[in-house]
DNA sequence: CTGAAAGCGCTTACAG
DNA sequence: CTGAAAGCGCTTACAG
């Protein structure tokens, strides 16, 4: 394939040293007398030299590898995530595999085996579903453990038990906004949330019911609609909700997508927040707030989450005894209008 | 490191099979024979053998890795170019190597040198900067030819020869909308671009330019404005603009993070377009498009380059004898009001 | 159809 | 401070 890769024979050979002493000079300069360095790396400099990470891997039994593996790569919540990622990482000291999943399982286990096929140093995991079943999960763990590497896991808590993660504080989100729109009289709260199989969705509806009980207010069936956290399910499941008879005052949407879509709903029936309906999305959104659309969100800081995450893993990499950690961010509720 | 992964050594013995035999059947199943073929699966999987990448990918000569290089991981465009090409690399069938270099051409060259320690078979790389001194440029083809591998440069001609690429007609996006502009009587048209040191601006301007000379329009240096591509710049810049005294009437903006400057400065003044000024900008705003603002827009569609710039590089990567091809990918002009 | 052996390009004890 | 040698975990002619 390759024409003429020089190796690290080739340089010895010129250098008229070992292989041993050209190793050396590459990873560990100072113990080689300094003519012998100079001499080597004048001539690593000339004939342009670089090394085969797959053979330094492999020599070293250590990849340089980190993998990062997401749902959706094009969601600016995951874009961001993975910027501050890349950026954490400073001067590519490692090199990022990044694995897009489209939320399915069949892709996720695939990229796992990938991943682990390049014996990756860390991994930065968000799965791609929740592996509710025994079987998926025994079968997710034995993956995960086989690739005897730090994991964190991020976003969405699963459950499988020690492994770091890093995860937004959604209950609380919920909660708080559920319960500053309760404050402000609304009693028929709508939530457009995902079908249940996902934990977040799960997680979501309960700081939703728990500020409405509460509140001494029962949850109505017809106002908890779940939809895939897309923008073109949620903007059908709102057309549904804005066109019930006794509809709800207020609309919680439960991501980015969710509350473009309800936005969408909304304005194709010439309706506007606060004006006609009250919303409070998941997630800022920041192209409307450019636009000084004041919209009420709960916001996740997803690039604090990135370098979080790396934090995590890097902690774990250093050493791996240290107790199971998970972070738990904060989010923080902005209100304009409701 | 490791405590005990299992090698192609385990298996062989645990089979009653030479390393080789255990190899056939992981590569080519079909020349070894049935039993024996069934025997070393089983013991595979029981075992849950993963080969290494390291060590196959060093014995082969031959990388699977994909390098990815962009210079804004987190803006919408590049984050649709990387979705595309994940998805064009079906099943993980190449491992993709993901790099940001935030326009910065120590980064870029980093991630170059990394990528080439991973003999990536195929490049897909958006230059963080132009390299225009002659100096650069040297250094840059010797960099990408000493990579021996396909290259296919995305979305910013640098003129550097000898490989394949893929672009927007940029020239005659800028063309038309500024023609368009013209035809409804505007004569004081302006734009917001970015500074001339990098090639997407000076094929941006010139259409913009050309547009306007074949109207009998002389350009004007105030209406010509260049900022960085960014929100922050182009915000700033756009206030100065909109005080002008003898202000445009219309304002072509030059990428999705200009045009989201612009109108952060317009809806301060409390100005609207098109009520107050005309605005296209390139690059559809997937937010704004949902709410409804109809915003006049030159559309590149970021997913068709991922996709194309992937097959482009698997062309090259079946022949290296084929000429060179740059496609060139049209853009469409939106207009809802001028 | 299968195995022994060489080789991919490095690193790293070990010995001097 | 340096080199010879073994080894990392695979693949692939070659021979049978």
């Amino acid at each position: 394939m390759r024409v003429a890769d020089v190796t690290i024979q080739d340089i010895a050979r010129e250098a008229g040293v070992s292989k041993a002493t050209v190793s050396r000079v590459l990873n560990n300069p100072y113990i080689v007398e300094i003519e012998t360095r100079t001499r080597v790396e004048k001539i690593i400099k000339k004939r342009n030299y670089t090394p085969s990470a797959s053979a330094r891997n492999l020599s070293k039994r250590m990849s340089d590898t980190i993998g990062f593996v997401v749902p959706e790569i094009d969601n600016p919540f995951f874009c961001d995530i993975l910027r501050a990622v890349s950026s954490a990482i400073d001067d590519f000291h490692f090199t990022l595999i990044c694995c897009n999943t489209d939320d399915d399982m069949e892709k996720d286990l695939k990229a796992l085996v990938m991943l682990k096929e390049h014996r990756v140093r860390g991994l930065l995991y968000t799965p791609a579903v929740d592996y509710r079943t025994e079987e998926e999960r025994v079968h997710l763990v034995k993956i995960l453990k086989e690739m005897e590497t730090p994991v964190v896991i991020m976003d969405r808590h699963i459950n499988i038990g020690d492994f770091d993660g890093i995860y937004f504080n959604d209950y609380q989100g919920m909660y708080n906004a559920t319960k500053a729109l309760i404050q402000q009289g609304h009693t028929k709260i709508a939530i457009i949330n995902a079908t249940l199989d996902r934990v977040l969705a799960r997680t979501r509806r309960d700081g939703y019911i728990d500020a409405l009980r509460d509140s001494g207010i029962e949850p109505e069936e017809r106002y908890n609609v779940e939809g895939d956290y897309r923008m073109l399910k949620a903007y059908e499941l709102s057309k549904k909700l804005l066109a019930l008879k006794d509809r709800p005052t207020a609309v919680i949407t439960c991501n980015n997508n969710t509350t473009l879509g309800f936005f969408k709903a909304l304005r194709e029936r010439n309706e506007q927040v606060p004006r006609d309906i009250v919303n409070i999305g998941l997630d800022m959104i920041k192209e409307l707030d450019v636009m000084g659309y004041r919209m009420n969100f709960i916001e996740r800081d997803p690039k604090l989450m990135g370098q979080k995450a790396y934090e995590l893993l890097s902690r774990r990499m250093k050493d791996n005894k240290k107790p199971i950690k998970e972070v738990i961010l904060d989010t923080k509720l902005h209100l304009y209008d409701i």
